[in-house]
DNA sequence: GGCGCATGTAGGACAAAGCCCGATTTTAAT
DNA sequence: ATTAAAATCGGGCTTTGTCCTACATGCGCC
């Protein structure tokens, strides 16, 4: 399930190549996609999580329902990472960006539709830190006080300079913040932040 | 010229139906790119925007360069119809989304490789949208090759130095990038630069 | 066919920011 | 109570970046 066909057909070539595979319905929307399965069987999806119509995430969550025991394999494009502990926890039974070579794709679907879960070393890291630090807390909500305030002032595009002043405090305390929060957020730049921060909503 | 396998695999399959079009190579970045074009001669050139390592705008910059007259055509993510104009400029010779159809991907490449150009119905919209409307063009739109190239990085978070790095030129000129970008768009900070560049789409 | 403005490029002086480190103070944990 | 671990703050020194200025090129426009 995949709303380009360019990647629907590469997938399919990949896929038959290896020859004891094949390929049995295609959709290029979750709309699409749950038709499909309503009326036929498979032995797993392989579903893209960014689609115009009904994105992926929606997408897992209703073929739940209507199919609670085929596998599902997301494939996904390389911003969206932060959703793969979601579709996890939706039950998807193994998470892949799109730039993963063939041979991990295949072995991916093959594990799957042999009822095993494929993680890929990423997802691993992701999850492993997950229960590293078992606080459902988003991550700027393990920063201190001051840390915080720094952070949120940096993420507007002040200045060192001027949050110091703000604060009150020295400039090297600010850097010294800056740092914190960087290696606390496991971010790296200044752009990072401002990123972080309009995509959790801190900022509109 | 692709950094996702599968997309290249969906591609060369497309290509390759058609019967009298050949792919005769294929690259997963732009540096890979550049390198075959420089060591070998095609007819046209197929490639992605996003690609981590050296993005599309930069790619397609420096094939300027090295080739002059090798047309290229654009091939772009969902989000990225705001770069159109600006590559169109910089001498790309089509621009389509992904998620176009086979036929008008064929279409596209034979116009191409024949010496003409191919304007999307939507890119026509947005030309003939800025011919009409020469104001309301999207800020970032007004930006120089160069310019944009500049504000794309920054917007990313890297530093000037960096930049300077890639771009081989002088973290002055940068920095004189970086002032005119800021005076042309209105804006103050970096972060404002990457603020816009998330509010418009230009990155997911 | 020259004038001006946009563009691509840097140098130098100075300011800003960053990095490594140390000190003191809460807070938490055993 | 003892100890460990965060949190809060900054100094010294180096690296980076900014700002202003400058110059060459090309292109459009009277």
């Amino acid at each position: 399930v995949d709303d380009h066909s360019i990647v629907r057909q590469g997938l399919k070539n990949l896929i038959e190549l290896e020859g004891t595979l094949e390929v049995t319905g295609e959709a290029a929307s979750g709309v699409e996609a749950l038709k499909l399965v309503r009326n036929n069987q498979y032995d797993i999806v392989v579903l893209d999580i960014s689609m115009p119509d009904k994105n992926g995430v929606d997408t897992l969550h209703d073929l739940k329902h209507i199919a609670p025991n085929l596998p599902v394999l997301i494939l996904s494009g390389y911003a969206e990472e932060q959703y793969a502990l979601n579709l996890m926890r939706s039950g998807c039974k193994g998470y892949l960006s799109k730039d993963s070579d063939s041979d991990e794709i295949i072995r991916a679907i093959k594990a799957i539709a042999n009822g095993k879960r494929y993680i890929s070393s990423e997802l691993a890291d992701l999850m492993s830190n997950e229960l590293s630090h078992p606080s459902n807390k988003q991550l700027h909500e393990t920063l201190s006080d001051r840390e915080f305030q720094v952070f949120f002032k940096l993420a507007g595009g002040l200045s060192p300079t001027e949050i110091a002043t703000e604060l009150n405090i020295s400039i090297k305390t600010v850097s010294t913040y800056r740092t914190r929060v960087l290696e606390k957020m496991s971010l790296k730049t200044n752009a990072d932040l401002t990123y972080y921060a309009i995509k959790n909503s801190l900022v509109n």
